[in-house]
DNA sequence: GTCTATAGTTGGATAGAC
DNA sequence: GTCTATCCAACTATAGAC
């Protein structure tokens, strides 16, 4: 067909696999299949990746891994903290729905990697990314609620996005929204709890209710 | 070979299977694989599962949860409830390790049975009953201290173990030890944080200091 | 109930023409 | 660079002898 250097074929090939990847999984990813979503030949892909696993690999770093854009609306500077954190769960699970795949994505990676040498640098990425971006996220809030933490930054971030992790797995297997949404609430619950208030900071209409 | 009934063989057949997905994991299991760890026939292994589906569900079915033996040592009654709750963080991070293939599995199972129709009961009996035996970790931790939770217990179940999940997660992909462990600290400071003391009963030697 | 043999499918990788 | 053709391995599943 029409030539294309090497690295525009590769994005082409990427995309392919990604789209597959995303409809019917990592496993499910083939050198053929991916071809065929291409519309190109087998060869082709062969010439373009030397083997099955650097074409996954190409793939894996191209996830994107986080619609932050839900959560990081919700920080609102003219609100006060209980309602930011709180519209920040609620952005959590608005970002969930469209993001399904997505997110079943990086668990597949993340366990392939754990049995694939070769899927591992993969694995890691996505885990840093998020920490990366969640920590961001903990940094803004504190920066316009004008707070700091219990602990520092990094590793709370890492705790949050493992807590997030752990209701998005639950929510992939078992579909219950409810208990979803109700557990990212939970989520902002515990990082306000974690919240320090540097002067004599009154954490006034904070928690007026305990999440139900 | 030798004649056994259906139900043993199957058993045998199971055993065979868990074998070689701890080994190597759910997708790495075939009916033919399956056949040689068990030292018997293709045909065999076809004679006792109507398909391959009905073999991995078998084997999912089979799946040894949780090693909870560790944590459910923490509880010791003479100690205090901090201490309780550090233990059976402690007591986590040494169940972790010698079952991380068991762990790999179980999310394994998860995203397999988010794609596979046919393995979909398999993930959530393993979710139900990771939440019942956290429950009753909680239930027990309840009565020993004389405690309630602001939460209802089953919802805190689903919470912790969510926790949990999310931290172990991590620790296959980064196998960062040091902050796994201070992870499972951050959860039992979580837990403390969410307990209700009935009476006016004094929390006075809890938390001494934060975790690190 | 257990075996061997085989049909039928799929997938990774390579060779060689264009 | 891209294609077609082909090889070879591994898999599920079934048939039929014992």
């Amino acid at each position: 067909m029409s030539r294309m250097s090497i690295e525009e074929r590769r994005a082409q090939i990427v995309d392919a696999a990604m789209s597959i990847a995303i409809r019917e999984g990592v496993e499910a990813v083939t050198v053929r299949g991916v071809a065929a979503e291409a519309g190109i030949s087998l060869g082709t892909v062969h010439y373009c990746f030397e083997d099955k696993d650097a074409m996954l690999r190409a793939m894996g770093h191209s996830v994107a891994l986080v619609a932050s854009d839900p959560v990081r609306m919700a920080l609102d500077p003219t609100q006060d903290l209980y309602t930011i954190a709180h519209a920040a769960a609620d952005g959590l699970w608005q970002g969930l729905t469209p993001r399904r795949h997505m997110r079943l994505l990086t668990f597949e990676f993340a366990t392939a990697g754990s049995r694939n040498r070769a899927l591992r640098p993969v694995a890691r990425a996505h885990l840093e990314q998020t920490w990366a971006m969640t920590q961001g996220i903990l940094d803004q809030l504190s920066e316009i609620a004008g707070i700091t933490y219990s602990m520092d930054t990094p590793f709370l971030a890492r705790i949050v996005a493992g807590y997030i992790d752990g209701i998005e797995i639950a929510w992939l297997v078992q579909q219950d929204d409810e208990a979803t949404i109700r557990s990212f609430h939970a989520l902002a619950d515990y990082v306000l709890s974690l919240v320090v208030h540097p002067d004599g900071a009154v954490p006034s209409t904070e928690e007026p209710a305990e999440a139900s």
